[in-house]
Order: C-alpha cells, then structure tokens, then sequence
DNA sequence: CCGCTGACCGACA
DNA sequence: GTGTCGGCCAGCG
C-alpha cells in the first residue's frame, strides 16, 4: 500500500521525468514549478533557504524549528511545493557570509514593483555601510514612501542576501530589524561599521561629511568619508547646507541631490 | 473600495 | 534630552 503523501513520492516524479526526459529539460521544469530549499550556516547561525531556478527566494532562521515549519510559511507566501535540495547553489555560502557573488540571482517574482525595486536598491548598499530609509525610498522612484520602505523591508523574504540591516534610521540609530535590533546592531559591527561614531555624530546633528580637498558630501559610512583626513572633515546636517557651503554629492554614496 | 497597519520622519512640546 | 503627534504611502483584509 502506498502513501502518496510519503516523501518518496516526489522522488519518484522526478525519476520518472528522469527517464525519458532530457536532464536539462527535467532542470528547467522542476525548477519553474517547484521549489528547493537547503539548510545552511551563515553569520546569524543555520539558516533555511529556498530557491527556485531563478534564484533565491526565501530565507529564515532554522533556530529549533522543523523544516515543516519553514515549508509551511514558505508554502502560505508563495502558494509552490517545496523539496529538498542536493546542494546549495553557486555562490549562496560566501553570501550567507556577508561576501556577495555576483552568481547569486533572485527570485522576487513574487512581490510588487515596488518591493522589488526596494529590494534592489537594498541589495547595492555594501557591507560595512549603512543608509536611511528616507534614501531607499528615493533611490526607489517613490521619496514619499519612507514609512512603505519600512513595511517592505520588515518582511524581507531574504534577509542577509539582501542587506536589509544596512539599512538605518535618519538620527543614526539602527532601527528595528527582522530578527532584532540586537542582531541588526551585532551584524553592522561585525561587518566593520563604527555604530557608536555614526550615532555620537547625528547626536551632535551631523548626518553627512565633506572633504575640502575633494569637496565632495558623502554619508559618513561611506568608504570615501571613511578616508577623509581629520584636519580636512568638515560635518553637515544636510545636503543642501554642505551644497551651499560648496560640496557636490558624493557618486558612490548619492546623498540628497 | 475603504479603512487599518507599520523596521519611518520631522516638528514640537 | 525624550515623548508624542501628524503626515506619509504601499499592502492587506
């Protein structure tokens, strides 16, 4: 007698498919219908990630909870099976890791135009920098919905993939995160951020810095502001007040126009 | 469609 | 300094 809920049973799909079907077509289809998902350490413990052949889609802390979990939430936010996978795909360890690869695609399939370009925007902050929400929202076509970022970002599918940590309050402080403002904190320094420094900065309301041998305005997480010369570091509030004292916007970092 | 919600922000007590 | 209040806007039920 046969179970046709046994975990043998997609197994046996795919032989079947195997058998009379080129392996590269048994790919492509498996890959558009279904789902996979691996077990893997990153910089916040093991993790839960699921991908479809377009790339990554999901990703959650295993912590003590049961793949059965992780299917279940992945099944009710994304209506698709979801089986397990040989191996992690190219380049999702070094990013788990806080090291990009420019392999890693995503699959934002899913979500609104909106969320993906949110997502897209997050994804380009690199690591040991950190922006303002009021920034993605620009950055993503629509300056009014800062709150929306927010919303967005509070329910990341990919956390860590794409690094929505980096992405700060305007007075400096980090904000709340997916899993924790602690954990958001802990992955900012780790990632070589000077937290106590950027918020001793926007306490004394400096929230951008300029150098006068470059006469560029940048962020202060910005690695061009990083290099600054203490003598030459001059501290703004705002764009505009730095603009007028004769700094352009750094290219790298794109404070406010 | 409409009302409600929220990882925000700036102004103002 | 810190608390609160409106405004804001995409998603969701």
């Amino acid at each position: 007698m046969t179970n046709d809920n046994s975990p043998q049973v997609d197994a046996r799909i795919e032989a079947a498919l195997a058998a009379d079907t080129p392996a590269g077509l048994v790919d492509a289809v498996m890959g558009k219908v279904f789902a996979r998902w691996v077990s893997a350490p990153s910089s916040i413990g093991e993790v839960y990630v699921a991908f479809t052949r377009d790339g990554m889609q999901f990703l959650r802390p295993r912590g003590d909870e049961e793949i059965a979990e992780f299917t279940r939430a992945y099944r009710e936010r994304f209506a698709r099976p979801l089986m397990s996978a040989e191996k992690a795909p190219a380049g999702l360890l070094p990013a788990l890791h806080g090291r990009p690869s420019q392999t890693l695609a995503f699959d934002l399939s899913a979500l609104t135009a909106f969320e993906r370009s949110v997502l897209e925007v997050t994804r380009r902050i690199p690591a040991g920098q950190a922006r303002p929400y009021g920034w993605v929202a620009r950055e993503a076509g629509n300056p009014g919905a800062v709150r929306a970022v927010g919303s967005v970002l509070a329910r990341n599918p990919v956390p860590l993939l794409v690094p929505c940590h980096r992405v700060v309050r305007a007075d400096g402080t980090p904000g709340e995160y997916i899993f924790g403002a602690a954990q958001k904190e802990r992955l900012l320094r780790a990632e070589g951020m000077n937290l106590d420094e950027v918020v001793d900065l926007a306490g004394q309301g400096v929230h951008y810095l300029a150098s006068d041998t470059t006469n560029i305005v940048c962020f202060p997480t910005c690695r061009d502001a990083r290099r600054i010369t203490p003598r030459h570091r001059h501290g703004f509030g705002t764009v505009a007040e730095a603009v007028e004292a004769g700094y352009r916007p750094c290219r790298h970092c794109r404070p406010a126009a």
